[in-house]
DNA sequence: CTGTATCCAACATGATACTG
DNA sequence: CAGTATCATGTTGGATACAG
């Protein structure tokens, strides 16, 4: 009694490039999109809580945020609001997905943990 | 009327490095473990819908499954067995949140691809 | 305030070839 | 069958300094 055999095309439409949108982009993309749930925010607003990162690394996160359409940049006339980013509808429905995997985290994180502490290289 | 500023430490026990599990660790992962979901494969049987896959990168990636406790590797007696890799509860339960991700991005795959398409450099 | 410009280190991915 | 070794390339992340 075997299992069948995977079949052999079974991830050619959602192959591993197209799962990358999956692992949430880049470093900080996930905890940018937690920033800005409550609304929008400036860069240097961002950089408070994130202050462990670089403007330009936070550029590039932005960036590509933008690309995927998940975050809008706004230049505003007026001065006194400078640029602010914020969530597109896009973003914003991607809350719930990210929210579902900080709770899995959250959840097992000890777990993770005491995995990592107890394995040994091969 | 201004937003609460964002806390300075609202990701010191959240942080990023703490987050890689969320972004469901390297490229292969997430695909190996759908892989796993139907029960215990071989490192062969593996390769077959991964079939982009060299051996050195899937066993990269496997070992890091391992690592994390998401995934079990038995060496069996028999050699009719061989070795079979097989999901922990820890990593079936990560199953749910895959899923969920999945189903987002299956969901607004589209509006991914349009943004990126519309999105001019700066 | 909102970024850019360099330079650099670390890591991820992969092609190819080889081993017990 | 189940990997390992080597080498090459590309991508990320970051420190530092500077600019409009």
């Amino acid at each position: 009694m075997t299992r069948p055999p995977l079949p052999p095309d079974l991830f050619d439409e959602l192959c591993p490039s197209t799962l990358l949108p999956f692992r949430f982009g880049d470093k900080w993309a996930a905890l940018v999109l937690r920033c800005l749930e409550g609304g929008p925010r400036r860069f240097s607003e961002l950089r408070v809580p994130l202050h462990r990162v670089t403007p330009k690394v936070l550029t590039q996160s932005l960036r590509r945020l933008e690309r995927d359409g998940l975050v809008v940049r706004t230049v505003h006339a007026d001065p006194k609001r400078g640029v602010e980013y914020a969530l597109s509808p896009l973003g914003r429905s991607m809350l719930e997905p990210l929210a579902v995997a900080c709770a899995w985290a959250a959840e097992h994180w000890d777990e993770l943990l005491d995995a990592r502490e107890q394995y040994t290289a091969p």
